[in-house]
DNA sequence: CTAAATTTGATGACAAATCAACTATTGATG
DNA sequence: CATCAATAGTTGATTTGTCATCAAATTTAG
């Protein structure tokens, strides 16, 4: 009767289900033939929905790190999926913007995300999925001063 | 009106949701004195109540890669907050046991988890935290093969 | 206009997750 | 019993998150 138990604790399952997430998507798009991480992904979708973002924003778009979208951008970079152009009125500034490469694959890779997403909701009442989503964004913001 | 908008996506808000709660614990930690990660906390938790416990067992218990397991073990080690010892009947595998150094920080530590657990859920209503763990398990089952 | 404060992005350090390769040991099978 | 597969744990490589620090550029104040 611990209710400690650790399979009881939501922030256990929470941090749980995200990395099984990560990996599952990971895994689903290999097989599609995309060597793209969840969070690469992640980063590329919202270049691709923002021609011309710059870093900070994306930062912001995608709740990460300014840090981790040098780093992921760096990658994505290498691999030929998005361009760094200086912006013309902030020189301290980059607009991100996807190659041809990058627009392509993002367009191959959609159908793949949204199978991974309705793969995980299987069985799972589309209400239920809101409640989900509401919930999840009031932990942030109750652990987000 | 864009139902893909990356904010109503639940696996989006699952990982900044599970991100968040990392970085606040081991900032309310810290907070404490206890210089302690999430997951460091997760592993030394699971072998208070497991005393003896082999690795492999603490990676189930913990939903955790071996490969973790052992980092982590390295660094609680190397805290003083662990042992391994040989084990008698395997000698490929140790019983990971806390220190009276660990026993100790997990007394100090627990009241300050339980309250960081708690702050998570503020305004939730406890029936809707328990739906919650159902649909993480149910999730992360959904992506497990 | 100049000096100070802020902002953008990059980088190094550390923690953690995943995968693959590896060692040592154990267990099963012919 | 000898061999061979499975298991426990370690390690290296790569990616990501967080923090702190830094340089360069911009903005704001005096």
């Amino acid at each position: 009767m611990n209710k400690d138990r650790l399979d009881q604790v939501y922030a256990f399952q929470l941090v749980a289900a995200a990395n099984q997430f990560k990996k599952y998507a990971h895994e689903q798009l290999l097989k599609a033939g995309i060597k793209i991480s969840s969070d690469q992904w992640v980063v590329l979708k919202r270049v691709a929905e923002h021609e011309g973002v710059k870093q900070k924003e994306l930062a912001d778009l995608a709740y990460k790190d300014p840090a981790s979208i040098t780093r992921i951008l760096d990658i994505l970079q290498r691999k030929g999926w998005v361009e760094r152009r200086p912006s013309t009125d902030d020189r301290r500034a980059y607009g991100i913007y996807t190659t041809q490469a990058g627009a392509q694959l993002v367009e191959q890779a959609l159908p793949v995300a949204k199978a991974i997403r309705a793969k995980g909701l299987e069985g799972i009442d589309p209400k239920e999925a809101e409640k989900l989503i509401h919930l999840l964004k009031q932990i942030r913001g109750n652990l987000t001063h």
